[in-house]
This record gives structure tokens, sequence and C-alpha cells, in this order.
DNA sequence: ATCATTTCTGGACATTTGTCTAGTATCTTC
DNA sequence: GAAGATACTAGACAAATGTCCAGAAATGAT
């Protein structure tokens, strides 16, 4: 992030890195978000149930930014869930350490600025995609730029985050071969 | 929002209140977004042309953020257009102007952060129903939650905004009734 | 290695949604 | 208020996608 001396130090010391066992609960449903982070290692799936159904709607993988966005920002109980699918590592910072870091480093301040608004760019590049393609196109894209993410999750998941049954995703995969 | 003073009048002075006829660009495909704004009035609809044709991907009314968000962000060409629906006005603000507002006035950093916050709430919610629920689903909830929206929004783009072709829409109102 | 469990694929059929199209209703403009 | 343009509805059929299910493949535990 290019910070250094006292400055990085508050950073860090205001973050606080854990460990997660496969299948762990980083937010629960009903509970209040109380951290937001970067996945260090590891997978975490987003779901919600539905008709005692799990529902996908996004999967985080190393170097990306976690959150149950809605719940840390209103302070409300969260809608979805995350959990870990793998054994991994986050690196997590609480609401009032983040608003004293935001408040005290101006240069934090703009780097979460800059982080709000690439994560607003990314979030709305996909619900464009959701409506404006089909899920056959919105597999073929993920294929094209992001196939590293591709591998990694598991294809039931995959499925469900690109609105489509797994059914249908494996029709789609076949198509394309 | 709370401003006083000479804060108020930098900002009043950072934006530009701009009149639009009905059908005229706000921002065009291929060309940089420069400005972001709030709707006074009007209604402005975002679209891009696939196959040769339309798709609404967004509608603003009044009282609501506007602009593309990437090409805003990233200072990029738009790969939306957003047009005039109707008559309207947009209270408008430069990326220069933003920025220097963000950096002189530290309420006005911290208004921003919180717009910044809700609006990825906002387009997060969105695209996770288009994920989880069926396009009946969608309608039946904006029915339920932003029926002044419905009324105003012609049906042509509400069917596309919704991730449905006009023919479904109109089985989708008549199952309703 | 073996067995059990989970994940992935694909057939058969049902349902949903789209395409094409025409008729009706609504809105504009003169 | 008549004529033309635009928007909405809905029938008939086609295509896309879902449901249910069973077998194959991959993974994990002992």
């Amino acid at each position: 992030m290019g910070f250094e001396g006292a400055d990085l130090e508050k950073i860090l010391d205001a973050f606080v890195s854990i460990e997660f066992k496969k299948n762990e609960f980083v937010v629960e449903e009903g509970k209040i978000a109380k951290y937001i982070g970067f996945v260090e290692s590891g997978m975490f799936q987003y779901y919600v149930t539905l008709d005692g159904e799990e529902r996908t709607t996004y999967i985080n993988i190393e170097n990306t930014f976690l959150g149950s966005l809605l719940s840390f920002v209103t302070q409300k109980p969260s809608l979805e869930n995350i959990r870990s699918l793998t054994d991994g590592k986050i690196s997590l910072i609480s609401r009032t350490n983040l608003k004293r870091l935001v408040e005290e480093l101006p240069l934090f301040k703009d780097f979460y600025i800059t982080l709000l608004e690439h994560t607003i760019c990314g979030i709305d590049a996909t619900r464009h995609d959701l409506i404006v393609l089909s899920g056959e196109a919105r597999y073929a894209k993920m294929l094209r730029e992001e196939p590293h993410l591709l591998q990694q999750i598991p294809l039931q998941y995959l499925a469900s985050m690109l609105g489509v049954t797994p059914r249908h995703l494996s029709r789609i995969r076949s198509q394309i071969r």
C-alpha cells in the first residue's frame, strides 16, 4: 500500500489475522458483521438459504477483499453467510478500527476511498453482466478473464454464482468444448 | 447534507446544474465520463447496445445518484450510455472538483465515503437478487419496495432492467393480478 | 488399497422464457 | 379529433433452462 514507519505500524495494529479451518463461519446470517478484511489464503463462500437450499452468491480467493458489506456498513444483521470452503487465513479489521484509521491517517482515507470506488466498479460490472449476458456468455467471460478462479471453484458453487443450475453449467461446459 | 457557510458555498460552487431535453446523452459509450451527479428532476436511462439491440441496465429518477462509475473512477471510455428519457436536470460535479472537495473539506470526504458505502450496498443487493431471485420475484420485490419507480418507468425498460424480455414481463404482470 | 462420500455429467422430460407477430391501447402532433 | 407513432398485451411456437435421477469420476477417511 506504500505506507511507512509509524503509520504502517498503526495500520498493522488495526488488523488482526485469523485462521479458519474448513467449514467455519466468517459471517453468519442474522448476526452483525463486525469485520471486513483481505483473504490471505484459502477460499470463502458467500451464500444464503432459500427454500431450504443454499445459493452461492460469491466466492473470495487469495488477495481479495472480503466482507458482508450491507451488514458491515449499516451494522444491521447480515442477510448472508460467509464460510470457509478450505482452511485459510484472513486479515480482519473492525468497523471502529477502520474508522479510526480513516480519521487519523489521511493516506489511509484515500486508500479506503480508492478501495470503495474500485469495489463498486467490480460489483457493478457483475450486475451488468447478469442483466445483459446469458449464463453461457458469463461462463465464457469468466473463462477468458479469470481462468485461475475457474480452476479453483467447485462447479456447483460456480453454477450458482453464475445464476444457473449445476445441470445447466454442465451443459454449457460441454458446449464450449 | 448539513454543511454551512464557506464550506457550503465551496460545495455549491463545485457542482453545476445542467438541464437536459428528452433524449440527450449525459454519458456516451466510448467517451470518458467527466462528471457524476444527482438527479434533480427527470428520468435517465443507462443502456448498452448488444447485437444492434438496446439493453437497459438501470434507470435513475429524482434524488438519486447518477454516473457511469467505471468510466468516472478509471477515467477510461465508458462502456454504457446514459440518456434522458424525459426533460430533466442534473447537478453535476467533475472528477477534479470532487477530488478537491474531498481534499479540502474533511466533512465532505466523510460524506463521500458514506455515499460510496451506501452505493455499494445498493448495487450489491441488486446483484444478489439477480443471482438468487426469478424474474417474477424481482418484479414482485420492486412492486413491494419501490412502487413509485414502477409507476414511472416504461415497461419495456423495466423488463430489461429486471433481466427479462417485455413479452415475459407482460406475462409476469398478468400472473400477479 | 478399499470403502464411503461427495462431486460431476448427462439422459428424459417439464417448465420457463424467448421470438415472432398481430391486435389493441396510449400518446403526440398537427 | 384524426393520423401517425409508440407502447403494451398476448397467442403460437421454439429455444433455453430447470427438475429428477442414475451412473461415472474424484476425493477423503480408515
